[in-house]
DNA sequence: GATGAATGAGCATTCATTCAT
DNA sequence: GATGAATGAATGCTCATTCAT
């Protein structure tokens, strides 16, 4: 693997374990079998590294969620295959989705700009459009659909990993869950 | 007020605007308009702190929202007043608001017990919980039903604050959130 | 007892325990069961606390040793007794000898003027003095000749407490110490 | 010369000159010529600092003494020899001296393992369990011996240097102290 | 005299970043 | 590109001392 991959593997677990104030660049550089410097080649400051990799993991549950996605027609169905690739890739990136976390609420958010998932084009957006415009779910900003629809699944990661459910009882609640969120949101 | 009051709201206010690691705490002392010891003689380290306003914060939060129970009978109206007098409390306090989440996806969020909510005896417990036996709404945990509760609130927030609606729409949106967050949950 | 006594009391046992570094003038004051700033009705500053103690524990060991002095004639056998009252004041006093230690190995030491021993009316002054005079001790200067005296005393209280002689042993071992620093001594 | 031999040189003057409280880190580090944090690339705290140098200066002079120890007949020349490289190597590095003193009587000397003479197999150690095999010198315990030996050479350097003899005074002291001292061991 | 809150200078230590090799 | 010694600004925290009550 690149070196820089490999650095920012690194920096994902200390972070997640440490916090970014918690994590100094060296101890990523020795923990990676690197020198000090050399992560400096590869990203200017810390705070460059910081976004890089949130925009790298951000990539990353976004290709594996599109991937997923059944894209011929536009049904019930469609939703809860999203629903559930979003569940699943949280529950196993678990460190992946606490970065997400840890980084949107950081102040290092505001340096970002959310282009993913809020251009038209995305998949993403254009499922819900065609839900909406299909008259299949609720008449409504289609960015307030998408809100409201990832913030239950943040719910859902957080009951799953606090109560520490087994992988049956997980796939049960989550077939549940996806019912009561399609119950909120279709027409 | 107290002058440990004080120190507390400028941590507050200079902590989300710039995060833990970047706000010194001779910042807040001076901007408190007291010496830099004086902090100490109040909070032993940064750290209690950081952790102290946390529970001032929670506490005052929870003390708005189960003032403003309608404790008499259970029913929806239970529960949109419990929604609605939540996210009211989020976006008249917005700051406080991102102070939690800032401090729930931090390092120091595992340092604390999280005793308010998780207690058997805390109105709200006792509201979902009589919400399930009266078969008002799903028969499954009270805790999950609390985090779906809790996930709607702040998807709704986020989503406010980030499309700055008008006070009007807000209202508008709010009454709407609170009819889909309970198809979810009504049996 | 005087409020002052029992500041140097504490004060004596904390610096003993810690070094003066390791002592903040807050912990004698709180060991003691006084305010903060009562300490400082006392002595002006920590430094002159330290110096008073120094004086005072010196003083205190003086007065013991002289008060044991056999005054009348001059023989081996009054300095035996003056090597056995120091040696058992060091013993019976550890925390105040080591205190002497600790001051004059401290950048403390230089601000004092050594008046006690150097005075020419000094009665251990004075009893060298008469020895030397006598031909029962070696002609040197009598200053000489009490470092020796001293040097002797303290090492042989560092040999007794460390390696924790038992009671017997250190009777003995007192007896023959003061046998070989007379031979050095004697004339 | 290497620099953290060179931190090791100021330090030793420093904290000599002002006490360990009285010495700040950046103080070392500016006198030597090195930025601040550099010292903490060679000493992790200001306490390792602290005891590595003492550990240093203990090996310096214990490397003269051994150096120059008469090994092959065992004699009153060899301690003659012993005495006098002692004593001379305290007079020439009265800074050094000092430092071993003050760290003696400081709270850092319980932080040190004192292997140096201890050991069995020490030179001096072994010099001074032949004296007393050989009959030449008291049947006592040899840490004794070398206890009460040391504590007068530190008697006599204090001496000398409290009354700042002159060089051909010093010369004629350390003999006849010397002589003093044997008659004290000698069986 | 006694109090203890307030002070602020002072210090050890950290760590992102640089740069000569 | 890789290295890692050197840097020095930044900061949490301590503590002797003051002073209004």
């Amino acid at each position: 693997m690149e070196k820089k991959e490999l650095i920012l593997r690194t920096a994902l677990k200390l972070f997640v374990e440490n916090g970014f104030h918690g994590t100094a660049t060296s101890k990523i550089a020795s923990e990676t079998g690197v020198a000090n410097g050399t992560l400096f080649n590869y990203f200017r400051t810390k705070e460059e590294l910081i976004i890089v990799l949130f925009n790298s993991v951000l990539k990353e549950m976004d290709d594996f969620i599109i991937k997923r996605l059944v894209s011929q027609s536009i049904s019930k169905e469609s939703f809860r295959s999203l629903f559930i690739s979003t569940i699943t890739w949280s529950l196993e990136n678990p460190i992946h989705w606490n970065y997400l976390q840890q980084f949107t609420y950081s102040p290092y958010f505001k340096l970002v700009d959310l282009k993913i998932i809020s251009k038209e084009e995305h998949p993403l957006f254009v499922l819900i459009k065609n839900g909406i415009d299909l008259v299949l779910i609720k008449q409504m900003p289609i960015l307030f659909i998408h809100t409201l629809f990832m913030s239950q699944i943040n719910g859902l990661y957080y009951y799953i990993v606090s109560n520490d459910l087994s992988t049956e009882n997980r796939y049960e609640l989550i077939g549940e869950s996806f019912e009561m969120v399609w119950k909120m949101i279709e027409e």
